[in-house]
Formats: C-alpha cells, structure tokens, sequence
DNA sequence: GTCTATAGAATGATAGAC
DNA sequence: GTCTATCATTCTATAGAC
C-alpha cells in the first residue's frame, strides 16, 4: 500500500530498511561509537560511500532506529490509557506491552537502552525515554492508591526495578532461541506482580 | 598496612586509583569507546602522556575496573556458598549481597554490565560474568527443588529476570541520591520475591 | 547505485626534555 | 611526574568516475 512497499525496479541494491537494520544489529553487538561505517558497510558487502548514498550520515541511522523503538512504546502506553479500567489494569497492560514490543522490535530497543547522551540525537532520545518512564511511574502510584500495588515501596523506586527487568530481556531474548514471547510475557508478569517464591 | 596505604613522598602527583576512578566514571558517563585517553587526561587537569605514565594502555583502565567488580561478585557467591543454609537462603543472600556490591561499587559494576566483548579484556570479563550467571542459575533450579521458589518458570528465566532487575539498579542508583542502599535491598527482595501486589 | 580515492579531523600511543 | 611534540592509524564524510 505505501510507497515504500511497491516493488523495486531495475537492479535491487539496498533499500533504506534492509541497511538501517543491518547497522543496529551490528551497533549492538560491537556498540554504537565502536562500530565503523566501513563496519557497517562491509557486512552489507559494499563501501563507504555507497551506504553515504542511502544515508546522510552515521547518526541518522541511530536516530531512525531509536524513534522506532519510542514510537512503539509511547503507542503501548497512549493505546493503554485510552481503554477503560483501573490503573492496576492498565499496569498490567503497559508492562505486558513493552514485554511485547521488547520482543518484538529488540534490536531498535536494545540501542535506546544504550544511549548514553553524548549527541543531540541521543539528548532528544533521553528526554522521551524519561517521559516515558514518569508517565509510568504515575500509573504505578494510582496503583497504590487502588489499594491493588503494595504501598510500601516508593512508586519511583518499583517502577525502576519492574522495568529494569523487563528491559534487561533485550539482553538475552532472542527471537528465534528457545524462549517463547508469549510464555516470557507471562512469566514477567507472574515475577512481576507475585514475586519468585511459590504461592503460599 | 599494604605497600600501597603508605604514605607517599614528593609532590603528590595522581596515584593509580584515582586515576582509576575518574576514568571509570568518565567511561560510564559516554560510553567506553566514546571516550578518549585526552578526556580522561583533561578531566584529571594533566596530559595524555602523563596518563600513560600511570597505565600502560587505555584497556588496561577497563582491565582493571572489571576485574574489581567481578572479584566482587564472585566474592558474594563463594561466601554465601560456604555457610550452611538452604539453597532458598543462599539465593536470598546472594540476591542481598549483588545489590550490595552494585550499590556499593556501582561504578566499576556499571562498566562490567556494559561489555560487548570486542576486545580480549572485554571477553574474558563476559567469560567470567556467564559463569557467575550460571552459578546463580544452578541456585534458583535448588530452591526451586526445595518447593520455595516457584517451579512453573524456568530457572534460567527465572534467573535472568531476578539479576535483570537487581543489575538495572546501575542505571539510576547513585550514591549521593536520596535512595538509602539498605532500604533498596530490602525493596529489591521484596519485589523479587513477594512481586509487586499488595499481600493478601 | 556503486566504485576509487582522498580530505580533514581525531585517536591511541611514544620520544625525549625538564 | 609532567610536559611538548609527534607518529601511525583510523575515523566520518565527500568528490567525481562509471
């Protein structure tokens, strides 16, 4: 339907998608500033200046890849709220949905777990990532409030270590291992909300 | 009592550790790679050439940063696994004494969990830190034969998911910051082990 | 759309004076 | 223990031919 997805003429070369994720896969096996352009374009099998053809430059790479994976987690979180139901509810919903797109768009979001800040493309990604997480943090202290999330803890503090977690799968999962996204989603959820120790 | 402790003669100059020390911070604050050795010279107020009067290369810096943190690390493990207990109470206390060593070693920690192996230095920490995982692993599969860690998750899930959100504390656990390190700890098991849901 | 060739800057590391 | 000066290498990015 869109432009993009008509069939190529003449000769195929490399399109803009087939070269940005073959960089950020590569961005996140050797990290962003220790891979080369010529890093990049060698594993693609051609040079330099023909990858400078399809893109203006190395940071435009990192800036597509870090907008797809904000894209795709301010949708779960705009998508949640605009549904009815408790704040527990849409707790469960937000956190099953980044475990969801974690899985699904792991390479774009193991990058923005990386981003240190060091340029104006990674400031502007920092700034949306802790956006995100303060909106977070406000469900988890309606919660609270809900009397269903223990109030014990500060809800900065759970928010932290609930997402710690579910971000750190972007360090293992893989999409074709033995791990299931439907079963992990599950079993972040069951960790999550009741904790390691059997039922009692 | 060490050679090291005694006290030095001559103009003070830097001595290793404190090198040490603001490298490792500076290499956290922009990423290994991103950073130069004329940073970390700048940052100290001397040259390059005097900082490598110091240290023989800028891996031998990182060298010596993951080595800290692994030694630590591993120093949890080893002694909790030589007290008696149940493998249920070895885990809590290795879970305690991670966060301890992140809280209090947070910076040569932060370092270690950012290794992408590109160098020799950089696999052999990845070497040492796999088997440390696959030490704790082998704890969680105990208790949960034990009947007290829950049984329908498996336990190198289980694993990666308990030390993805204890290890996601380098990521905002600062020292100086309003969070106190043993309320954390008693935080971080509370939510690994009970989860988030208020106790019914 | 891809290539060769190269500009211009920055990097890790060294030599040798003080 | 620190400095100035410099080296060889690598980097991002560009020019221009095919």
């Amino acid at each position: 339907m869109s432009a993009d997805s008509r069939p190529r003429r003449g000769r195929p070369g490399h399109d803009r998608d087939q070269v940005l994720a073959v960089a950020v896969q590569l961005f996140n096996e050797q990290g962003y500033d220790a891979t080369s352009v010529a890093d990049v374009a060698a594993r693609l099998g051609l040079t330099k200046s023909a990858l400078y053809h399809h893109f203006a430059s190395k940071q435009e790479l990192l800036r597509l890849a870090l907008d797809a994976a904000l894209d795709a987690l301010e949708e779960v979180l705009d998508r949640t709220l605009a549904e009815p139901g408790t704040a527990s509810d849409h707790l469960r919903q937000v956190v099953r949905g980044a475990v969801d797109v974690l899985t699904a768009r792991q390479p774009s979001v193991t990058l923005l777990l990386r981003v240190r800040g060091n340029t104006d493309v990674e400031q502007e990604a920092l700034r949306r990532r802790r956006a995100f997480d303060q909106r977070v943090t406000a469900l988890v202290r309606a919660a609270q409030d809900e009397g269903l999330v223990r109030a014990d803890i500060d809800a900065a503090v759970a928010t932290r270590l609930v997402f710690g977690m579910v971000n750190s799968l972007v360090e293992w999962y893989r999409p074709d291992g033995a791990v299931d996204p439907d079963e992990l989603a599950r079993d972040v959820l069951a960790v999550a909300l009741d904790g390691l120790q059997s039922p009692r």
